[in-house]
DNA sequence: CTATGAGTGCCCTGA
DNA sequence: TCAGGGCACTCATAG
């Protein structure tokens, strides 16, 4: 059963009660520190409407919540439902592109739109199974391997911090197999076309690096 | 000045051009490793328009673009232009859901919307920006390297042939490190679980196959 | 992502 | 020890 704490205030919402009648899910309605949804120890949501985003802008009220959530949760987001750019009101793009930019790139919070209230819940639902139960299986990091040996070389190189398409084939070029680049020191990376000393010095101990 | 580097399969999009006429940002166009644009040491950003975030869901090049993106950057942004719930494809919004679900919940990867191309444009510059030069005090590019991970090595054997997401897995418990499978003989290789004779020579062949 | 199906090869059991 | 069926995992395809 998966497990989804919503805070009192979300009563009356229409999602809540969406929520409710999904199966396999266990809604606790109580108070919460801050946030709107609590779906792992980690991770809260804090649910906007489009328009209440834009207020919560303009008053100040948004640094506040997510300067609150950073304190109680490892990875808040923010879940905005409907377009803010769409909505009528006096603030310009830029401060909307400004709150936004800030709330991520400076304070690390997810921020996810959506249309309405449906996918919210959707939303919501799914992030919470993931977190709590995982996918149910492993998910492949790498499909459609080449067959042929060249290129399955170069295709695995790819696999190494810093390196890309052209890194790969460089480096394949440059040592003739995957093995010679695992042999090679730190100098003889730093031979390879577009590969300098720090890059080298990634790809070296990221080949010895041991499980943790 | 602000610094933006962008991958050279950037050079034909709109968003570069506007980005380039921005006053104050210097824009360098390279080969990255992955991603689109690096806007600090630790953060870099893919961004897909709507559709093309569907399509690459579905042939499973997001995952590997994600996890590529978290083995070279700290901080790795999707940024998706136009609403992917939007878009009239085969795919089912529970797949959608899933999959920027997966991305962050899962990878922990921070996932940003926007309506389109300009958007992208101030996004991308604003968190340069107030990533660069912070809110007000300097905050410059802190030169700390993401460091070798149990990620990297894991995606990397991912790419030898027959190997999975669990034989990979597999590997790294048995061996401990990429350089310790590179090394290892197919008796050796045959001593993992779930890899027999048949196995262990494809991947000792491919290992040390040499460029023809 | 989710779903499904085929194919390969490992592994366990039983003789 | 070896053959055979069950199973796990990879890989292709489709929505």
């Amino acid at each position: 059963m998966i497990e989804i704490y919503a805070d009192s205030r979300e009563t009356r919402s229409g999602l809540l009660k969406t929520l409710s009648e999904m199966e396999g899910y266990s809604i606790k309605v109580g108070e919460l520190p801050c946030g709107d949804y609590a779906i792992s120890s980690d991770v809260c949501i804090e649910r906007k409407s489009a328009t209440d985003f834009v207020i919560s802008i303009m008053d100040g009220r948004l640094m506040e919540q997510i300067a609150k959530m950073k304190i109680d949760y490892k990875r808040p987001i923010l879940l905005i439902e409907g377009n803010p750019f769409k909505t009528r009101s006096a603030i310009k793009t830029e401060a909307l592109v400004g709150a936004i930019s800030w709330v991520n790139a400076i304070e690390d919070v997810t921020v996810l739109m959506v249309a309405d209230e449906g996918e919210s819940a959707k939303m919501i639902a799914t992030m919470a199974r993931h977190l709590q139960q995982g996918l149910g299986y492993e998910v492949p990091l790498r499909r459609n391997k080449p067959k042929a040996s060249d290129l399955g070389s170069v295709y695995n190189l790819e696999g190494l911090p810093g390196v890309g398409p052209k890194t790969a084939q460089n480096l394949f070029n440059h040592f003739g197999s995957i093995f010679d680049v695992c042999m090679a020191s730190v100098e003889e990376l730093s031979q390879v076309p577009r590969l300098g000393k720090a890059s080298a010095e990634r790809i070296y101990n990221q080949i010895r690096h041991r499980k943790s």
